[in-house]
RNA sequence: GCCUCUGUAGCUCAGUUGGUAGAGCAGGGGACUGAAAAUCCCCGUGUCGUUGGUUCGAUUCCGACCGGAGGCA
């Protein structure tokens, strides 16, 4: 059976990938699936850059505001959720454009995903209490003991990796490495072209994210901050909580530090956060990279978004 | 104009009783399979303000000059 076309959009935060997206989707009978682990939360609008209401009347948008903030997310269930839109999508003939940038989301659903044992909320903080009591060190050893290829594969400092590793061998009896192994066999379920959008120019890049945060602020970051606040979203301390855009802005609105000083904060952590983006794209095998550098103008964008058509079709 | 303090990594500063220097932050590189906007790992050569002097050797001591801060006039 002939495995059905998608074509996916990735890249660093405010590399681009909307726009273009955008435009494919105009061109090629597309709907965008958002691969996004922010977007998927109600009442997160401006700090996750969002498509506007009218971005959204021109094309159709899924996987965004799924849930409330308050509410668990994560990979398995955007996994669920993207199959779902995607099969809805092709079942009406038309294109579905992946967008965003969160890339295990989007290696997740390229790849699908063996029945792998579900998270344990309390067997994850049972595991986390002793790393904290007996040290990262002693938890690590303890994986060593069922799950060497993975401990070896993990640095005991990353707590969070031993504990999921931990927690999918005592959960199934079955190593983590086994599990990976196995998906790792499965078949490419889609024939995807993964446009991966880069910067050469690291600085250009960087500007574009830092007048995008001051624009975010001018168009209500801080209500929006508040609005989540109200709603208890930093107590739940969930996925959403986590959200960059947000929680750096907390300290000026309890009167801690100034403003100039949580939009520095916030800029910085947009940076890292790109750049742990790229080093992830760069890395996967099946991306097209897409030289953004030049897309400034108008005749430039046509022209990327050209011969983006053109690796589509090809 | 005079006096005092000060000038070391992109920033804030240590330090060298004279043998050319190191922290934090920033920055860079990397990993990543049910928390991923998360989590974690690795990376420190810089005319020690400039220029003379003393010295085997000066970033370190001395002088002058230049920049910065403060004080007195």
């Amino acid at each position: 059976m002939k495995k059905p076309r998608i074509l996916a959009i990735v890249g660093p935060t405010a590399s681009g990938k909307s726009a273009l997206a955008e435009a494919l989707a105009l061109r090629l009978g597309g709907e965008i699936v958002s691969c996004d682990s922010m977007q998927v939360y109600r009442g997160m609008d401006i700090g996750t850059a969002k498509p506007s209401a009218a971005e959204q009347a021109r094309v159709r948008y899924h996987l965004i505001d799924e849930v409330e903030p308050t509410q668990e997310f994560s990979m398995v269930e955007y996994l669920v959720a993207a199959e779902r839109a995607v099969q809805d999508i092709l079942s009406r003939g038309r294109l579905p454009i992946f967008c965003g940038g969160t890339g295990l989301y989007l290696d997740a659903f390229l790849r699908g995903m063996p029945e792998s044992p579900g998270g344990d909320p309390a067997l994850r903080a049972e595991l986390t209490a002793l790393a904290e009591k007996e040290g990262a060190e002693a938890l690590h050893a303890a994986l060593g003991e069922v799950d060497p290829e993975s401990a070896a594969a993990t640095h005991p400092s990353n707590v969070r990796r031993v504990v999921r590793a931990l927690e999918i061998y005592r959960t199934t009896g079955v190593t983590k490495a086994e599990w990976d192994r196995r998906s790792r066999e499965l078949p490419m379920r889609y024939d995807a072209t993964v446009l991966y959008l880069c910067y050469e120019d690291r600085e250009l890049l960087y500007r574009r994210i830092d007048s995008r945060v001051d624009e975010m602020l001018q168009a209500g970051l801080l209500a929006e901050t508040e609005a989540l606040c109200a709603r208890g979203v930093f107590e739940a301390s969930g996925t959403a909580a986590a959200a960059i855009g947000y929680k750096e802005l907390l300290p000026y609105l309890r009167g801690e530090c100034e403003l100039g000083a949580a939009t520095e904060q916030l800029k910085m952590a947009t940076r890292r956060y790109a750049k742990r983006q790229i080093t992830w794209f760069s890395a996967k095998p099946y991306v097209t990279r897409i030289v953004m550098d030049d897309a400034g103008s108008l005749r430039n964008f046509e022209e990327i978004v050209n011969n983006a058509m053109g690796l589509v079709l090809s």
